[in-house]
Order: C-alpha cells, then sequence, then structure tokens
DNA sequence: TCTGGGGTCCTAGGACCC
DNA sequence: TCTGGGGTCCTAGGACCC
C-alpha cells in the first residue's frame, strides 16, 4: 500500500499557529509581490476565493467579510515542513518528499500493521506537534493514493482523515464518484477533450480502451489508466539531485533600463549559484530570460532568452554571474519595457566529478573558497550579507510584502516570549 | 496601479549518420 | 515516370504538478 500524507490548506495553516486567534476565520496567503492567492483556509475557499485569484481583483471582498491575508513567508513554512516529515519518517521508512506539503510513503512489508490506525497516530503527533491539520489516503498505487487522500480530506468526520482505498469494491465507489479533471495528471486540456466525448468521472475514464488512451495521451495517459486499476507503475522516487536550478522574479515596476537589468540579472545568478552549491553541484549551462508585461496586450510584447556553456563547469557565484551578464547583453533590447526576468542553470555534474578542460581556467577551483566562507557568513549572519559588488548594495529592491509575518521558528531575534504571569 | 515561482517528463520533428 | 530504410541525437514546446 501506498500513503500520501499532505497538509490540509498549508501555508495558511502554518501562519495559523502562531495566530490562534484565527482559527475558523478566513485567511489567505499571497504569492511573492503579494500578487495572487496560493493558499486559502477552508474559510475562505467558502467565500468564492480561488485558487491564484489576484489580489487586487479580491481587495474589496477581503475588507468585507474580514480575511486575514498574509505575505508569502516560505521560510517559515519550509521549515514547518522539514518538522512534519521527520515526524512522518518516525511512521514509515520509506518516504518520497513530493512537494513542500505532501509525502507519498511506501507501506509495503506493514502486512500485521492496522493502517488506519498507524496513520490516525501519525496525524495525531503531527497535530500535537505541530499544530498542522492533515488529511492521509492509502490505496495499492500512487493515482489511487491521491483520490484516497481526496476523500479523506472531504469528509474528515466520516474518516477521521484517514482513508483506505484497499477493496475493489471500495475502489469502484470511489472512481464512479471521483471527477475526471481531479485526477493526478488529468490537466485542463485533457479535461477539456475527454468532458466532450462524455468522460466524466475517474470511473468513466477507466472504460476507454487502453490503445485509445494512448493514442490521446501518449505513455503517461496509459500509466495513469493503469494505475487507477490498481496496477502498480510508480514506486517512491528516489531523491535524485535536481536538474535544473532557477531563481525567477516579476519586477513591482516596468523597467527598460540595462543597468537595472543587469543588477536584477546578478542578483538572481548569486541566488541561483547559492541553490546549486547547497547541493553540491556544478552547472554548464547558464541561462537568462527577459519578457515584457504579458498582461499589458496593448503594448508590444518581447521575450528571448539565452545560454552561455561554461568552459568548465562551475558553482562559482562571480562566474556564473558574468556569464549571466554576458547573455542578457546578447538579448536585451532597449525599446522594451522589462516585467520579468530570471536567471536558470541546468547540465549539473556533482562537484567532485567535474571534467575540466587542459586550456580554459578553473575557476570552480579558484573561486572554491572564497565561496564557502560567502555561504557560511550568508547561513550565519542572514541572506545577502555578503554580495557581489554587482548586486544591489543600497537595498533598493524590495519585494511587496505588506503582511509578512514573522520568522518564529527559524530566527532566534524573533523568536516568541512566553511571559508567565 | 495591482495578475507567482518553482519544477518534471514526454513528444514531434528536424538534422544528421550509414 | 521512377527517388530506401534504418538508425541516433537534439531541441522546442506542450502538458502536467505543487
Amino acid at each position: 500500500m501506498f500513503g500520501l500524507i499532505d497538509g490540509n490548506n498549508f501555508y495558511a495553516s502554518c501562519e495559523r499557529v502562531f495566530r490562534p486567534d484565527l482559527r475558523n476565520k478566513p485567511v489567505v496567503v499571497l504569492s511573492n509581490n503579494d500578487g495572487c492567492a496560493i493558499a486559502r483556509s477552508n474559510e475562505a475557499k467558502a467565500l468564492g476565493i480561488p485558487m491564484g485569484a489576484p489580489a487586487f481583483q479580491y481587495q474589496q471582498l477581503f475588507l468585507q467579510n474580514q480575511v486575514t491575508v498574509f505575505s508569502a513567508n516560505f521560510v517559515l513554512y519550509g521549515d514547518i515542513s522539514n518538522r512534519m516529515v521527520s515526524i512522518c519518517r518516525r511512521y514509515c521508512k520509506d518516504l518520497e518528499v513530493y512537494s513542500i506539503d505532501e509525502s507519498f510513503m511506501d507501506f509495503h512489508g506493514y502486512d500485521y500493521v492496522n493502517l488506519q490506525k498507524h496513520c490516525e497516530e501519525l496525524r495525531e503527533k503531527i497535530f500535537l506537534g505541530l499544530d498542522i491539520p492533515t488529511s492521509i489516503g492509502l490505496a495499492p498505487t500512487k493515482t489511487l493514493a491521491k483520490i484516497a487522500n481526496k476523500i479523506a480530506k472531504k469528509f474528515p468526520e466520516k474518516t477521521n482523515a484517514v482513508y483506505l482505498l484497499d477493496s475493489p469494491t471500495k475502489i469502484e465507489k470511489a472512481l464512479k464518484w471521483f471527477p475526471l479533471e481531479d485526477i493526478w495528471g488529468i490537466g485542463r486540456r485533457n479535461f477539456d477533450k475527454f468532458s466532450k466525448i462524455g468522460v466524466k468521472t475517474a470511473w468513466d475514464f477507466c472504460q476507454l480502451p487502453e490503445a485509445f488512451v494512448q493514442k490521446e495521451m501518449g505513455i503517461l495517459g496509459l500509466r495513469m489508466h493503469k494505475e487507477l486499476l490498481g496496477e502498480k507503475q510508480y514506486d517512491l522516487s528516489d531523491m535524485r539531485p535536481k536538474k535544473g536550478i532557477a531563481t525567477t522574479r516579476t519586477f513591482d515596476k516596468k523597467t527598460n533600463q540595462l543597468c537595472v537589468l543587469k543588477e536584477r540579472i546578478a542578483s538572481f545568478a548569486f541566488k541561483s549559484s547559492e541553490k546549486l552549491r547547497r547541493q553540491q553541484s556544478c552547472c554548464r549551462f547558464v541561462t537568462v530570460f527577459i519578457m515584457t508585461d504579458r498582461f499589458q496586450r496593448d503594448l508590444h510584447q518581447y521575450s528571448n532568452s539565452f545560454t552561455i556553456t561554461l568552459p568548465n563547469p562551475s558553482s562559482s557565484a562571480i562566474e556564473i554571474s558574468k556569464a549571466a551578464q554576458l547573455a542578457l547583453d546578447k538579448i536585451f533590447l532597449p525599446q522594451f519595457q522589462y516585467k520579468k526576468a530570471g536567471v536558470m542553470l541546468s547540465e549539473f555534474v556533482p562537484d567532485t566529478q567535474r571534467l575540466t578542460s587542459l586550456f580554459d581556467e578553473d575557476f570552480f577551483a579558484k573561486h572554491q573558497p572564497i565561496m564557502q566562507i560567502m555561504d557560511k557568513m550568508n547561513k550565519r549572519l542572514g541572506a545577502d550579507k555578503i554580495k557581489l559588488a554587482s548586486m544591489d548594495i543600497q537595498k533598493t529592491w524590495k519585494m511587496n510584502q505588506k503582511n509578512l509575518s514573522p520568522r518564529h521558528s527559524t530566527d532566534l531575534q524573533q523568536i516568541i516570549i512566553v511571559k508567565a504571569e
């Protein structure tokens, strides 16, 4: 059996941990720049605030209904997520962290364990320790476990928020009830295509011939079909290092100034290189992209990217930042107003297994000591204490974060003090 | 005025090889 | 008029996930 555990309305629940006064009240968490809603409490969902709702369109509704709005605090969510995973590992050794709020658990060999009780206990432990409500689905395949999880979430009273899909009868009943568009792997495109021919539920989808599904959706669709019928196609995936690392941002205001973009690109390159060094890899490719405001349809649109191949694999912030500047020079056109840009790194090798050229200078080796010191200092003193001179030294760039909660669980300066009266 | 930021995998088609 | 058959590799773009 596979288990899938996830945090209910995860970011909103994280914010409530330190704001118990917000229980049973509408809470919304906004994306970077306070752009759009990326998490909603049940009460906020009931007000009709959809996922991805642009904040500016909903100001009125927020005010009228006393919705508490937070700016995204990813440091907090990441920390709570790590704590959640470490509790899960005590209940299942084979675990795959699928996203910040979701983990798959492989319960093979638990034949003599009552999984329902086992998982109910796990939920309680997380709730007692972290104050985060969770839901757990259990089923013979990952795709079915996803469905079981949604049933657990939808009917918490009946299921104790743990639902076991173990018999063919229960599976059939669940599939007949489960809407096609909510299946893991069915997106907008496929939903439109299949609903046109009358396929409305997971069960309808299962009745389609395999050949037809493969023709319409390719190999992924075929695997999904089999998984829904209980034939395992996916195991837990191992924790491979990432294949691409990106730092991208939408700007507060548009700009057509090359010097402004240069500074942004330097900062994004620096951030990306930090993530790369954290996974102890070097990259070969540095890609830069810039684009205009896609929402302003009346303005001329431009979007372009350029990739630089480094002579030797590197994770040096200095070298990657310089390469990024070169790439920017290749695509910058002064007649456009830019709204978004980013730096992406790819083609990784572990930094102990680099093949270096005989003829090109090896900046990775040359810069490694200083990179190590920079990373150490930034870790101890707080992000961005040590920067490249090409970065924003004056700190003129600030994200819109009007309602950022404190980092209670990761910063000693911001720790909660409990007074005994 | 204001609309996020990461990732993964697959496929079709072109360019090239013999 | 008639113009093979089998590969590989790379890339851009699509579709999906959270």
